[in-house]
DNA sequence: AGCATATTTGAAATCGATTTCACTATTACT
DNA sequence: AGTAATAGTGAAATCGATTTCAAATATGCT
């Protein structure tokens, strides 16, 4: 059906090479026989088949972005700035959507295999560094957001869960909490323990007891945010503050809170982290914890391309971003005097 | 790097046509050999190279779903429809963020075009049908969401616009509204046009003259729609109710309206279109019209699978669903008595 | 057992591009 | 003008799979 680069050829009456000098190098070949070409290409349509030309280049100039969940504006804002660095590197962006399941993940971890893509992005905090590493170890490149992985061939940037999650718990308490609850995400993936380790550590530091009965595991989404809270509620827990492990369960929680008719931030205070764009849309203002969403994405696909063209191999690999915890209504109430 | 088909030939002692047949069809192979391939498959790590397969197959058995811009919610909700289905039907799924650029759904097309995908979905408004009918009518497959296109081998599918468009000005109305703005998007997208086209016939219907400086365009985002009704309001022109083309626009009247201190319902009603996930977090809780996304995303995959293995040909090959309006507090007050 | 038939297998062609190598046509320089 | 260097072009090999066709082997039947 499409025409192919023997018909462009033979219609320009020149050889494939010839027409394949055209399209790439553009040079070493006479202005008159460019323009031959080019009206041939031009008459035809001609395109050349992608599969033909990544099998003989050994390259397809593509990226997979492994995504947790696109529903989630997080990731989806992250992605953005991996498209148009991309897109600027003459990349293609392919974007996968693991909807949360390992499974998945390994999946379109596949893609990469059979050389459909170049290299791959992973913003999903579920599959284990080791499982990780084995594909890279196999010599495929792979970069990773939102995590610190420890692996010479693997660029990731983050931000540090540990430290901004002490900051969520410090600014709680200094608002007079003492009894946080922490809504985690599933527990095997590194930003719930993680985050729950910074809300340790600042137990600690405030000497607060750490009433493990507060930490209820979700799955990062809306429902398992309400989910959890629930069983908390249900059990009649005391507490007066919730710091979820990101904005989408702590939308659970705002859904339980008017149910049971909660008043926020006057009953309870809120904090969710990944300034997702919802989280200031709701009443109150959800407090959260910002990330350069759009930066990381775009660092991390330039660092991700010249690694797999073999440039700049001694550069940096690990980058941290700073985090910033933005104060909004929703946590913005001293429920008792600063002792 | 990887091993090749030879090379696990060479190892399990048989021609690369058998180990063809193995990953294959098959039939047609011993048990024994079939053992002995499958072991050197193992020891190998083998995993057929896309390209060539593609190349040799002149298929890719992926999709590609230009969606108009990743981060409405909208659209991520249809997409997860299209890649339940396609996995379930063994076709692979690439998303293309179009930024809200019409280049850059140009852009993606080509990668149909280079057979990179065999089929691509286009949930975009602003491509004309013309252009789209010329890449089908090269022989490319194309199927459509979101918009009614007249052209037989393309399928498409989306809810009736102007309906839904006159109920929600007839609700505007019956609440006792009749300066009712209309909120577009860019104005070449069918989405705006046919919308609009409804607002005018519910208008008419009702016997209400319309005042064209009430209708304004915006561009689907939520910042289009605050400048937009940012422009009405320094023009000080009189209304009581804005019927915004999507919930992200109407997420730009919520923000313009707290900014001035107008409180909606009382001082203004607003509905949007989409039943965005974000509309039920908003305060007052949005009015909108809500598509059943996730389905209409998991027909349209179908229907494209069937058509480029060329079944059911001649089966429908337009869908309409139904829309349904979403009264919420956002437009559930009367300003006055019903005539 | 002997022949006809069915089943397995391999050699070679093929998909559509790029690139090397060799050859020809230019251009440059003395 | 004649030779050396350079630029432009084409033939053929190559990337790694699948598939056709024919050969080899196994099976079935009298």
């Amino acid at each position: 059906m499409d025409a192919k680069i023997i018909d462009v050829a033979a219609k320009a009456g020149v050889s494939p090479a010839t027409v394949s000098r055209v399209l790439n190098q553009g040079s070493s070949v006479t202005a008159k026989t460019r323009n031959k070409v080019m009206k041939a290409i031009d008459e035809l349509n001609y395109r050349p088949n992608a599969a033909a030309k990544n099998l003989r280049l050994q390259k397809s100039l593509s990226i997979g972005v492994i995504a947790q969940d696109i529903n989630n504006a997080y990731f989806t804002e992250i992605i953005k700035g991996i498209e148009n660095m991309a897109y600027a590197r003459k990349y293609k962006v392919f974007i996968c959507d693991a909807e949360n399941q390992a499974e998945k993940e390994r999946d379109y971890l596949s893609l990469l295999m059979d050389r459909t893509m170049d290299g791959v992005i992973m913003i999903t905090p579920q599959l284990s560094d080791e499982e990780i590493y084995g594909v890279v170890d196999k010599g495929y490149h792979i970069a990773v957001i939102g995590r610190n992985v420890n692996h010479p061939k693997i660029p990731c940037i983050y931000t540090d869960n540990v430290k901004f999650s002490r900051h969520v718990v410090e600014h709680l308490v200094e608002f007079g909490h003492r009894d946080i609850v922490f809504l985690s995400g599933y527990p095997e993936a590194v930003d719930s323990y993680e985050r729950l380790e910074g809300y340790l550590k600042a137990l600690k530091d405030n000497h607060i007891p750490f009433r493990p009965e507060l930490v209820e595991n979700g799955d990062f989404n809306e429902t398992g945010g309400y989910e959890a809270i629930e069983r908390l509620f249900a059990k009649k827990m005391t507490f007066t503050a919730v710091f979820a492990a990101n904005d989408e369960m702590a939308l659970g929680v705002y859904r339980a809170c008017e149910e049971r008719g909660i008043a926020i931030p006057e009953q309870l205070a809120v904090v969710g982290v990944d300034n997702n764009r919802i989280s200031k849309y709701l009443t109150p203002r959800l407090s959260t914890v910002n990330q350069p969403k759009y930066t990381m994405g775009a660092i991390i696909v330039e660092k991700l391309i010249d690694q797999m063209n073999e440039n700049q191999f001694e550069d940096k690999r690990v980058f941290t971003v700073d985090s910033e915890l933005l104060v909004r209504a929703s946590s913005n109430y001293h429920i008792q005097k600063k002792k």
